[in-house]
DNA sequence: ACTGGCTCCTGAGGGC
DNA sequence: TGCCCTCAGGAGCCAG
């Protein structure tokens, strides 16, 4: 499940790889993804300049001479960085020849990803123009949560979960950032305090910084990896910890559904 | 303007 | 060992 972290590992992963390469041949192994890739597809690609590779919320925006290719790795997807000639894997829909020994494969073995080609003012792209602001960016403030949350009557975590407020926030870092700064999930989002607000923006960040880090580490020998989350390794307090103790208080860590979403808490540290 | 529910898909894990 | 069932999950989309 690549969340924020991830994908800005995926994207540090491959620019090198492929800024200023040419895409010489393209291949479309399945083109079912969530949204289909069009029969010309490949026609488009082929024999385009990469220009740049950057982020944007939980997508990979890849300029080339005309356009973008525009990435999501929805909850199973990865790309990796492999040698021509190396064997397909199951679930290896889309590869891309960059170079004459190297190719980008694109990996997804629920295909709630997709790839998808753009021309125009990006930003612009319908998936594009809606999204909230980057955790990561100064604008973050407890203030603009606060202010965003106005009559907003919705579970905490769901909203800040919700692209349109801030991006890339996905569920393992929500249930996380809110036990640190022990605000329970479900508390209208319009009932948090400016300072739990603050508490939490801070916590977000940290939480997706250092996973960066982690992430990080894997870099070096990014193209025999898959990209494997460095988020796994490091430790969650309450995701997927039902039942067993809270780090803080030892009560047993709480698992209930909000909006149609595992979530986990400690209902003694966080009201 | 908000909100909740539905949807895509496969693999993991539990029960037997 | 293997089969069947259930569930998880990002996030766009739509109806209420």
């Amino acid at each position: 499940m690549p969340e924020l972290p991830e994908v800005e590992t995926t994207c540090r992963g491959i620019a090198p790889h492929l800024l200023g390469q040419t895409f010489q041949q393209v291949k479309v192994y399945q083109p079912r993804l969530r949204w289909a890739i069009p029969e010309d597809f490949a026609e488009i690609i082929t024999g385009q300049v990469v220009h740049s590779v950057q982020r944007r919320a939980k997508y990979i925006l890849i300029q080339l001479d005309t356009g973008y290719l525009i990435l999501h790795l929805g909850m199973s997807g990865s790309v990796r960085i492999v040698p021509t000639d190396d064997p397909l894997k199951k679930h290896d829909h889309v590869s891309l020849q960059f170079s004459a020994t190297h190719c980008l494969r694109y990996h997804d073995p629920r295909r709630f990803g997709c790839l998808l080609w753009a021309t125009g003012e990006i930003m612009q792209h319908p998936l594009l123009s809606k999204l909230g602001i980057e955790p990561l960016h100064d604008e973050f403030t407890g203030e603009y949560l606060q202010q965003r949350a106005t009559k907003r009557q919705i579970a905490v975590k769901t909203f800040i979960m919700s692209q349109a407020v801030v991006v890339g926030v996905g569920n393992i870092y929500a249930s996380e950032a809110l036990f640190l700064a022990k605000i329970h999930p479900q508390r209208p989002a319009n009932q948090v305090s400016a300072a739990e607000y603050n508490e939490l923006v801070r916590h977000i960040r940290s939480v997706l910084r250092a996973a960066i880090e982690q992430g990080g580490t894997t870099l070096r020998d990014f193209t025999n990896s898959e990209g494997k989350a460095g988020y796994f390794q490091q430790t969650l307090q309450v995701y997927g910890r039902a039942g067993q103790p809270c780090v803080h208080c030892g009560q047993p860590i709480m698992q209930q559904v909000i909006t149609q979403r595992s979530s986990f808490f400690c209902k003694q540290c966080q009201q």
